[in-house]
DNA sequence: GGCGGTTTTGCACCCGCGTGCAAGAAAAAT
DNA sequence: ATTTTTCTTGCACGCGGGTGCAAAACCGCC
């Protein structure tokens, strides 16, 4: 038993000799299917659980280059459907036996640290989330050592030496254009985030494409270019306080819950429309807050859970994957539209 | 440059074999204050330089016993405030230097693996952030080997092993009161989240007495037992729809603000009373979503970025450290109460 | 040029465990 | 009882780098 910066850390060393035998045979003891008697596995397993050993990671995971961790780099806590993945994922991953990595990345260049300080925490894989990780960074990403799978969650990534798992954003947002446009709205304006994003140009396009099939007309498009819901709320209401008040849409279709509620604060207390009544929203992630009676908005959910499960797979599954999988999710119809 | 798995790892060998000196010198190179010559730390550092090293993070952890790492553990992803102050504490740390370890644990049992998981990382510290975590549970958790730091944070902790770092809860509380006393409110309901937690006891408790000092009676109080918006609203209909229908109060002084938003909801969209024309609301914690639009609460808010760099402090910081520190927030008035 | 003193540098051993191989023990076959 | 086969076990070496100490190289100075 060797004594370390004043607290006692019991290593094989001592639990093999507690149980006569030599460190590696305690170490097979600690390993399924490896080959060692009944009697030695009994002897190790009791002196192990007297002195209360345990491996250590760390020098497990510096031996065997495998780690046990996933790293979860994700840049925007104030998205609430950033949060709500990575509060799913960390508890899927650690049912299945993983523990979360966080790496908070500040911007770009920070980005591309966070990657290389996890790969040097030998991570099983790391798993991106958010918008603002472009391919480029991506590619650069992949350099990086020991990074043996890398997961792009929630969009697409055109990278194929990552996995991309997400819900397939152009039918989500056929699926609510044709909704919309079956409750009888003609005057649709869409709400877009920031446009570096592929679920920007996926749900615009895909929702101007198909209401130009259904309406035969063009829709208006207002970018808001940022999630942040107050943001989304000065800009629809100067929008609408300008030129364009001649064409106050019957419905705001938006690329997110968060811009929804935004544009809703904006509709009802800064230009005093009612909705659904004058104005119909609808949204897209279906965050916890959409539920809420203020806002009760039609949004399209994302199997959340599914894709985390698929996280999970490709954790465990073949490293041939396939390059993504998209999941269908559900349209929630609420009051709001 | 030796091959691993496919892709190539440098390590110090490789840089020493380049620059023509020993191992042990590259690794002078790279330590600061370390006694080496310029010579040879240009050399060093040139060849690190062409080849891309970087010292091996777990390799320094494993030798070293310190990491760059601070776990946090935390229990609740839906609460708003626990999410705030993740991001918070895990930029705060990340721009101080160090990397977060995020434990999400599922239940109490799972605390102290978590703990334990986090300690063989050698992190430098663990925060535990939430209220599930009791007192007997931390004293088991500073058993786990090489914790050499544990900071919880958000509440106090009567553990003298731990340094808690927090806002004074007593004096928040006691503020909210004289302000809800001073605007004439009479007739306060307080509702408090769940028992276990020492923010449910000193919140609560501060209240109490306050209110009794200044009102010279003492005030009802109804347990929601939860952080649960929708609990919370549940809850407090059914109070209000009950025996106690009679008492109706002029103001709901809530533990937090998930609590506050729930009791708003339901005074007005299942008891069909106005607030705050005719029931005032404050909530504790001012949340981002305190200051929508749709609650416009009355609150009180932590310092939540001086707590964060209280705790970098004590990450810096020599290991007598005072056993906590509180912080005081300041009382944010907006229209609910 | 030789001396004492100070930097630089190299090295053995350590952190705690994993791999592959070879020696040892036990079981099976002859 | 002896040989062969199989299972156990021990061990050297590696993962990548950190200590503390001793040898080597440097320095100024008489």
């Amino acid at each position: 038993m060797s004594a370390h910066k004043g607290f006692e850390t019991i290593t094989a060393d001592d639990v093999a000799q507690l149980a006569g035998v030599s460190r590696w045979t305690v170490h097979r003891a600690f390993k399924k299917d490896a080959s060692i008697s009944e009697k030695s596995r009994g002897k190790v397993m009791q002196a192990a659980e007297t002195l209360g050993y345990v491996p250590d990671l760390l020098a497990v995971s510096l031996a065997s280059d495998r780690s046990g961790l996933v790293a979860i780099l994700m840049d925007d806590f104030a998205n609430p459907q950033q949060t709500t993945n990575i509060a799913l994922l960390s508890s899927t991953l650690r049912m299945a036996g993983w523990h979360t990595l966080l790496v908070h990345t500040l911007d770009e260049d920070d980005a591309f640290s966070g990657l290389l300080h996890a790969s040097q925490h030998r991570v099983d894989a790391a798993i991106l989330i958010g918008g603002r990780f472009n391919d480029e960074r991506l590619a650069a990403a992949l350099g990086a050592q020991r990074l043996r799978r890398l997961i792009v969650y929630g969009r697409v990534s055109q990278n194929p030496r990552t996995v991309s798992i997400c819900c397939d954003d152009t039918v989500a947002m056929t699926e609510i254009t044709d909704y919309v446009h079956s409750k009888g709205y003609r005057r649709p304006l869409f709400l877009a985030g920031p446009p570096t994003t592929s679920a920007h140009l996926l749900r615009k396009d895909a929702f101007l494409a198909r209401w130009s099939t259904l309406a035969g007309a063009a829709a208006d498009v207002l970018v808001v270019g940022d999630y942040d819901p107050g943001h989304a709320e000065a800009c629809l209401t100067d929008h609408l306080s300008g030129p364009a008040r001649q064409h106050v849409p019957d419905v705001v279709v938006c690329e997110t819950d968060a811009i929804a509620m935004g544009a809703m604060d904006a509709l009802r207390y800064r230009l005093d429309l009612r909705v659904p009544h004058d104005v119909a929203v609808t949204g897209f992630d279906d965050v916890p807050y959409a539920a809420n009676k203020n806002y009760d908005l039609t949004t399209y959910q994302q199997p959340n859970a599914v894709l985390a499960s698929a996280v999970v797979e490709v954790l465990k599954g073949a490293q041939d994957t396939a390059p993504f999988s998209q999941i269908a999710g559900k349209l929630v119809v609420r009051s709001s539209a």
